[in-house]
DNA sequence: GAGTACTCGCAAATGATTTGCGTATTTTTT
DNA sequence: AAAAAATACGCAAATCATTTGCGAGTACTC
């Protein structure tokens, strides 16, 4: 099944990717449609396997699920996505469901600004 | 200049909004083209008058820039978004910033889950 | 008042993602 | 193991928010 090949590019991959991204890795290894790539991607995203999230750019990036809680520092001159650890939004998570009775499954955050790399070349 | 009719119906908006809301409000006032919005809101916020951002739902949401630090919870049943201003991740900014170099400039922070109104009905 | 610069409307283009449909492949049933 | 039922997949067309080319209207300048 194609699904095993797509799985195992996300399981292998330390950052999120794009459906793209996963179809032109996949297609080296195998014949594969980027339809069907997508379709998989819906069918993993359901089974809690892998998690989907729309970016700022508009494009979504999937990544397996229940790894650490990561989030993204993207670079808005190369466009690179820097993942980082340091959340403390379960505090906040906390705070806003005895203030306002919201039952928060999830959130995404994402951080722009300029990587160290670019501030050097900005120069 | 339609301009102003637009940049009107954000700053009296208590919440973001969709281009298409805009349309639709500015639409009762005067004659007015979806084009003509999508142009003058990627103007204002070229001017920093207003801000985008994207949202899980890939839709673009507008709302007054330099107004005081705002996020949202939205409803995964209802989708409706409400804003909450609890955010300490300026706290977290500092943190990344001093810990990796990185000039953070902006972020995006989304929660999800369930309001209140919703866990009631769901009953 | 001619020349130049915006502002807009309209229709077509864009790009990521989805979907319909027919075929192939796998799984289940007998 | 063959028939039947279910699932996976390729291909082309559709979708939907947003953008863009172009031509016409309007304003601003000299």
């Amino acid at each position: 099944m194609k699904k095993d090949y797509i799985f195992n590019v996300i399981k292998n991959s330390s950052n999120s990717l794009t459906a793209e991204e996963i179809y032109n890795t996949v297609s080296q290894s195998i014949n594969i449609n980027l339809s069907t790539v997508y379709r998989t991607l819906n069918n993993l995203v359901e089974k809690d396997l892998i998690t989907k999230s729309v970016r700022q750019d508009k494009i979504s990036y999937y990544e397996l699920a229940n790894t650490e809680h990561k989030h993204y520092l993207i670079c808005d001159k190369c466009n690179q996505a820097y993942p980082t650890d340091m959340c403390d939004i379960e505090k906040i998570e906390r705070k806003i469901k005895k203030e306002t009775g919201f039952n928060i499954t999830s959130h995404t955050l994402e951080f722009h600004g300029i990587c160290p790399e670019c501030l050097k070349n900005a120069k």
